[in-house]
RNA sequence: GGCGAUUUAGUGUAGUGGCCUAGCACGCCGCCCUCUCACGGCGGAAACCCGGGUUCGAGUCCCGGAUUCGCUACCA
């Protein structure tokens, strides 16, 4: 790298942060820090209309949670702010002046009335070189006019000034070269008097240049007007320290067509933001990755194998793999559709690695929400629940389908266990089977599982019916961990009472023909 | 419509002219383990968008078409 790598994830602090977004902070943050360079973060609130209080906390919320670290920027603080682009006003102003003075911009009239009645009446109306020239801007008015307007308080725009016949060249990290004609190019405004802030393109540019942003790494909606900003860069004669552009394919949906929307993760059942969000003006609430269960380690992997790859078949990698493995070699350029399964996969491993105690906390709420105090066990009890199944589930949220009958008591008996398991003759070898553990001297896993087989066996009985139908009345259905291990921790009067009411309750409707 | 990007199993991807009888992972199916379910281990089904060309040889290079995605705002 010929230069100190310095890059930026600049969003728009208009909602809550999109995982598409997440991915984009992520990628520029692995490349810088593979780099060794520095990772920005401005926020680019230059559109008054859709600013929606509380996105730019949830953003920092966000990367912080994620571990996406910030060397400067909003909420950082650093040489180069402020880092919000509604505060660099005056900045703005200077370089508008700038392209105005030199010609390559222009202040245009025109309401959006207007404009929208000239693109009902030309179909592909563009406002550029072939009909400027019948607009009402500072190069079809007088400059006295021009003057008496603005005077007046007459609310105006300044549009670049494009011109024609030149082929501009994108040279994107990751696409190669990309070539449009600037005749496709319309005037874009670059400032709008009305809140006395640019757009978003004059903005970019001049924020980009003056923090010395070696590299943009952006998603592919930006690629269209990438060549805009690579004008931009010439008009204001900056082109020898131009950022390389990278542009990322998007995220699409997991199923059916076009990009990644918060519907599809309604639909199909998972966040499409990293954390819950509230929405301040509806009300509603968005489910974020945090709080359904995943692990920021997992979603940080999850998504980075979402258009990139390592080069080998490796896919379970710490942010501090990453890094070290992160290139554009390895980017697709395609938009990959959202694989949501593969994500909750990439929860498990993360998971497994957390000790028993710790899940066990997690664990406390999620059992408070199914009507069972944590407070009526003891740590140690829960704890051993958890070390038992945990290595089952993909979120702490499923160790309550794993381990519930740890904490309530059957309260239905699965039908098909009952009809596989439960025969007429079972309630008395149930029977058996209490004065058989009654009589166990001690009723630990390691102690009781040989007597209670060899009684089995020494009684010729079935060892899968006996086992599954003491299982049934243990635990409720057949499943779960070993046997013994199970009674171990209910106890020896919990299992009992559990038998004695599985024999009362499980009734036979129809004798078997 | 215009412009640009894009295209390997259901999904995410490996693959940069012979090592591809196309690899890995998720998901799916089966087997093993076992008192059960899960985990795990083993195995299976499943893909080079289409058509031309270049070449001794193409998933890999070229051309055309199609596909999908994006942009086409005083939004980013």
């Amino acid at each position: 790298m010929d230069r100190e790598v310095r890059v930026r994830f600049a969003p728009s602090p208009t909602g809550p942060l999109h995982i598409g977004g997440v991915r984009t902070a992520l990628y520029n943050y692995l490349f810088a820090r593979h780099n060794g360079g520095k990772m920005l973060l401005r926020i680019e609130d230059t559109d008054s209309n859709r600013f929606v209080p509380g996105a730019e906390d949830y953003i920092i919320e966000s990367l912080k949670w994620l571990g996406i670290g910030i060397d400067e920027g909003v909420g950082h603080g650093g040489e180069n702010g402020p880092y919000r682009q509604s505060e660099r006003r005056d900045i703005y102003r200077k370089y508008v002046k700038q392209l105005l003075d030199a010609g390559r911009a222009y202040i245009a009239f025109d309401t959006p009335e207007e404009l929208e009645a000239a693109r009902t009446a030309t179909p592909n109306f563009q406002y550029d070189a072939s009909t400027r020239g019948s607009m009402r801007n500072s190069l079809t008015m007088p400059a006295e006019e021009v003057k008496r307007l603005i005077d007046n308080g007459e609310k105006y725009v300044v549009r670049f000034k494009i011109e024609p016949g030149r082929a501009v060249v994108v040279d994107d990290l990751l696409r190669g070269k990309v070539t449009i004609k600037s005749d496709i190019l319309d005037d874009k405004v670059l400032y709008k008097s009305a809140d006395d802030l640019p757009t978003y393109h004059l903005a970019n540019i001049v924020d980009d240049h003056l923090m010395g942003i070696s590299h943009v790494i952006r998603g592919e909606e930006w690629l269209p007007s990438a060549p805009l900003h690579v004008l931009l860069y010439e008009a204001f004669d900056w082109t020898d320290s131009m950022p390389h552009f990278v542009h990322l394919p998007l995220l699409l949906k997991p199923d059916g067509k076009g990009k990644l929307s918060k519907r599809d993760g309604d639909r199909l059942g998972f966040p499409v933001f990293p954390l819950e969000w509230h929405d301040p003006i509806s009300g509603n609430i968005s489910s974020g990755y945090r709080e359904s269960g995943y692990l920021p380690e997992a979603v940080v992997n999850f998504l980075a194998l979402l258009g990139w790859n390592p080069g080998d078949d490796t896919e379970i990698m710490s942010m501090d793999d990453l890094i070290e493995k992160f290139s554009f070699d390895h980017c697709s350029r395609a938009g990959a559709k959202f694989a949501y399964e593969k994500g909750k996969w990439c929860n498990h491993p993360y998971l497994q690695e957390i000790d028993a105690a710790k899940i066990a906390e997690m664990f406390k709420p999620i059992l408070r929400e199914h009507g069972v105090n944590p407070e009526d066990y003891s740590d140690e009890y829960i704890t051993k629940v958890v070390g038992m199944v945990k290595g089952r589930i993909n979120f702490v949220k499923d160790l309550w389908d794993q381990a519930s009958f740890f904490f309530t008591r059957p309260d239905s008996y699965d039908p098909k266990a009952i009809k596989k398991r439960w025969s007429p003759e079972t309630p008395a070898i149930m029977n058996e089977l209490i004065s058989q553990l009654e009589a166990l001297p001690d009723f630990s896993s390691a102690a009781a599982e040989q007597p209670i087989l060899d009684w089995i066996t020494s009684n010729s009985y079935h060892m899968g019916n006996v086992m599954n139908a003491f299982r049934l009345a243990v635990v409720g259905e057949c499943k779960g961990p070993h046997m013994f291990d199970i009674t171990e921790l209910l106890g020896r009067e919990e299992t009992i009472n559990r038998i004695h009411t599985a024999i009362e309750r499980i009734k036979l409707d129809e004798p078997t023909v």
